[in-house]
DNA sequence: GCCTGGTGTATTCATCTGAATGTTGAAAAT
DNA sequence: ATTTTCAACATTCAGATGAATACACCAGGC
């Protein structure tokens, strides 16, 4: 890949923006995992779906795209393709009947368990050779933490209800 | 959100999942700028090949691939819309006649200096109240360059013909 | 009760995505 | 030169995505 002409103008864009770093770091970690999704047959937004259910409990599908990280029709879409595979239940809510409780079977919960040993394995691997795991996964949170104050300065607290 | 009943045989697996945490941060970064490229009527995929090619110069499309972290249907598909648009060119290869050299346009590097502009005053906002910034990035990159040896133990050269 | 505004979820539909496959050209062998 | 093999890119097509919108239900005022 030979470098080109002019284009010195903008030299190290990329290099220092954060998005680009992220998303490289995210992609060059996780396409392993996404080869296993793809043999099991589950969309990435499914396993989203799953790993968050199966992390947090039933949850409405407004708390699923919080937490899945996903716009709310994907969320519905992953949900309905996971409840015809007989991985996730709905029920109606109880004090709020136009929600919907979302729940993973005892299929799902399986299958998302098999999921969690590979996706974990295939990170120990990729943190063996690294260092600062814990610092990087530490700066994460804490940016994270200080854009969704940045974004948003008046909830500074959450699920106080 | 109220916690859920059981499910306490995997407390922790979503904080300390890497790729969970790389994608929540690049999302609620993103989130912003996102809106720009709507309003614009870029797609994502299309603005990762601007931007690498505002970087680096016109390149193949084996090369945007790789450097726009996208599959190739997916980079041939965006410059196909790029260059309906008149945002970037395909010349042949001189050496290689299968080879697609694609460059921008001075159109398509009048917007994508533009859309630069509005992330970096998007980054600056962001990273205003986080002190660890540039730690943060220098994590990032030698985590990646990591996997990346972990991976593909065999070169560690590139571009070096 | 009946509106009216607001929130949670589903649906629609245009578009994007990407796995599989096809096409074209280069390179090596004979 | 012809054949074979491989690599670069394009195309196809089934399915996923997500913005816009519709629908269903709740809550407050009357």
């Amino acid at each position: 890949m030979a470098l080109a002409e002019g284009q010195s103008s903008e030299p190290q864009f990329l290099d220092t923006y954060m998005p680009y770093l992220l998303r490289r770091a995210d992609q060059t970690l996780s396409s392993r995992f996404y080869t296993v999704l793809n043999d099991r047959g589950v969309a990435r937004s499914e396993w989203r779906v799953l790993a968050v259910l199966e992390e947090l409990g039933p949850l409405t599908v407004l708390d699923l795209t919080e937490a899945a990280l996903s716009p709310q029709p994907t969320v519905t879409h992953a949900v309905r393709r996971l409840e015809e595979r007989g991985l996730v239940s709905r029920t109606h809510g109880a004090v709020d009947r136009r929600q919907r409780i979302v729940a993973v079977t005892p299929a799902g919960s399986a299958l998302t368990r098999a999921l969690f040993v590979e996706a974990a394995q295939l990170e120990v691997e990729a943190l063996a050779d690294f260092e600062h795991g814990d610092e990087l996964m530490a700066l994460l949170r804490a940016f994270t933490a200080s854009i969704e104050a940045t974004l948003d300065p008046v909830r500074n607290e959450e699920s106080h209800d």
